[in-house]
This record gives C-alpha cells, structure tokens and sequence, in this order.
DNA sequence: TCAGAGTGAGAACGATCGTTCTCCATCTCG
DNA sequence: CGAGATGGAGAACGATCGTTCTCACTCTGA
C-alpha cells in the first residue's frame, strides 16, 4: 500500500462526493468511511479539511486541463480545434456525475470566506482563457475572440448545470461558429 | 411596525448576509442581529432557515426580473432591446456588493441537498430564457438566437463574479452584437 | 521472545449550527 | 391599579462539525 496511493484514493473519493454533495455538506467522517481510510490516516496525510479542498481543486484542474487539451489535439486545424472545446463540454455534460463546473460551484460556496478558494479558481479560469488566447492565436483570429468563447464555454456550464441538459454545449458551438467566422473575416451566411 | 414591514427586513438583511458570506455560512444568529429582531420574532415569521432562504430567492427573482426590464425599456429598438440585458449586466458588476448571480450560487451550495432550491434556480433560469426568446421575437429573430444571448448572458456573470472585474459584461455584449447581426441577415463588417 | 513503533476503530472534545424554551420587563384594557 | 398577553434577550438543547485522543492490536528487528 504505498503512501501516495492512500493520498490519491482520498482526493479522488472527495472529489467525488464533494461534486456530488457539495463540499460543505460533506463531513470528515463520511469521506473518511468512503474512502475506507481511518480518520488517524486521513489526519496523517492532510492537516485539515481545506488541505483536502486545495488538493480536490488541483485534482480538478489537472483533469480538466489534460482532458480539454487532448480532446483539441484530436482536431485537424486551428479553427477545428477552437470548436473542440465546446464538443469536449458537450461530452462533459452528458456524464452522469456531471452537476456543473468544479470550480464555479466550490467559488460559490466557499469564496467568499476563503481566499485561497477564490484565488485557486481565479487561476483556474484565467488559464483557461490564456488558453483559448493561444488557440485563437494559431488560427489567426484577433485577441477579442478569446474571452467570447470563454464566456460562451463558461455560460454552458452553468446553463447545463442547473437546467439538467445537455443543449447548452451545442446551443454555445453553434453561437461560437458564428463569432469565429465573423472574426476570421468569412462573411456567415445567413439562413433563408 | 407594520407586521409584513418586519417580514421585509428580515429576508433584505437575509439576501445582503447570504450574498455576501454565502448562504451556509450565515447563521441564524448573525442574521437575528444583523436585522435587529428577536429569534422569537424571526421564528415567529418564518418556521424554518430554509423558508428564509426561499423568501430570497423569490426577493432575488423579483429584483433581477424588475431590474432587468426596466433597463430593456429603455431601449429604442428591438436590438437595442436585446444589447441593453448586457447593459444591464454591467451595471450590476460595478456594483460593489456583486458576487455573482445569486441563483448560480445557491445552486452550487444546496442545489445537490435541496430539491427546493435546485428547482427554483431552474426556473428562475428558464424564466429568464424565455423573457430573451420574447425579445427575440420582438426582433424578428430565429428561435435559435435566443438560447445563444442567454448562455452568453451566464457566462457573462460567472467571469466577473471569478474574476473580480467587469470586463466580461463589454465583451459579451461585443459577441451578442455578433450573432444578433449575423442572426438578423445582416453581413458583420469584419475589422480592418 | 519481546520491547517498541505504528495502525485501526471509534470515543471524546470543543465549537457551532438550527431551533426551542425560560424568564422578566413592558404594554393593554377594564 | 392590576391581571393577562406580548415581546425581548439570551440560555439551553440536541445534532453535527472538524479535530484529537485513547486503547487494544499487529507487525518489526535484534
């Protein structure tokens, strides 16, 4: 049994309950239990619940990031890959387990109180939109375009996540077809 | 003192203390003095915490819906119309006390252990989304342009709440003026 | 074999939560 | 004036939270 492993199995466990509950609703002794750890080993691994939170959010962030980015890597050019991002949303929200952005919901309920929570999902969204920035630099477009396509991704999530749907992602694909033909400088055409 | 006068000030001080601090992190107590009541007096009105937290967000509801159309009627036009809800979202980011929609946030907090809550975010949504699609057709615009300003409008409001600042409310209304010409037939001039 | 370090299960602790109850001062109305 | 209703301040209650402690048990190494 080695000791990171233990530390793995608690994030992943808290990740999920904490997606599923909230992370507030969850007690120590229910993701100790979950986890099947004893709360010494818990204690031993992390010093306090909001250790656990930071962790959760990192664990987040990776998945999202490496997720995101190998769902635009399968796309062939650089306005594909733009597109890519709102097809891996669309995967996203068709997860059963899927009940809104980990980071949006965890700035909610703990932001205001936390700082460190507030800040971890300031960076998490700004390098998001650097990465949109990047993406949009490759394929030519101008700098404006990055934070419409972030606002669009960002207003899927919370769309999909409280109307309980998965339409958002492709409403938003469709709305960002436009804003990147139009900012590409291909004229749209309109529908009859 | 008028009876529902007491009523009113409770769930006022109520919708500051939550907004501000979260729902889950105040407690009855600090809302007892905040609004200057008796606890007999707050129980008196209201037989539960969760009966308070619904009083706000029909408070919310009622203020977001007033607030939102009062500025749309101001606009001259059926487009104005449509571009003043982001006129509107502008407004409130330079609001000090804005910390996101307050529907988002009470979704994330107890939309996973209150069905109450959870359903009531979604219905305030959908309320919203069909006053759009309303203004849509005022505009002569397709049904799918709708969904598309809405998720904009969203997304608008979880980029400034994370970030701090009110950009997001510039460039979504940068975007919705994107897809409601290209929606409406007319040819978008590309920048030079 | 046996001292000693580490483990697991869970009791215990202090704090805080939502809610109820107690006590007493104040007002009303005849 | 005086009995009864009302309301305020806050103590009290049971539950639950995050965190620590107890204690019996199991390995290890010379």
């Amino acid at each position: 049994m080695d000791i990171s492993e233990v530390r793995a199995r608690i994030v992943a466990t808290a990740d999920e309950l904490y997606n599923a509950k909230g992370i507030q609703s969850v007690g120590m002794d229910e993701l100790r239990t979950a986890a099947g750890v004893s709360l010494k080993k818990l204690y031993q691994e992390f010093p306090s619940k909001s250790s656990i939170v930071m962790a959760v959010l990192e664990r987040r962030h990776q998945s999202w990031t490496e997720g995101l980015d190998a769902r635009v890597r399968l796309a062939a050019d650089p306005r594909a890959r733009l597109l890519a991002i709102f097809d891996y949303l669309a995967g996203w929200f068709c997860d059963d387990s899927f009940r809104g952005c980990g980071f949006i919901n965890s700035f909610a309920e703990l932001g205001a109180i936390s700082p460190e929570v507030a800040e971890y999902a300031r960076e998490h969204k700004e390098s998001f939109q650097h990465y949109v920035a990047h993406l949009v630099g490759d394929a030519g477009g101008p700098a404006y375009l990055a934070p419409q396509l972030s606002i669009l991704a960002e207003g899927a999530q919370t769309t999909a996540a409280i109307a309980g749907t998965a339409d958002a992602a492709g409403q938003a694909r469709e709305a960002a077809v436009v804003l990147i033909d139009a900012a590409l400088g291909k004229e749209a055409a309109a529908a009859p």
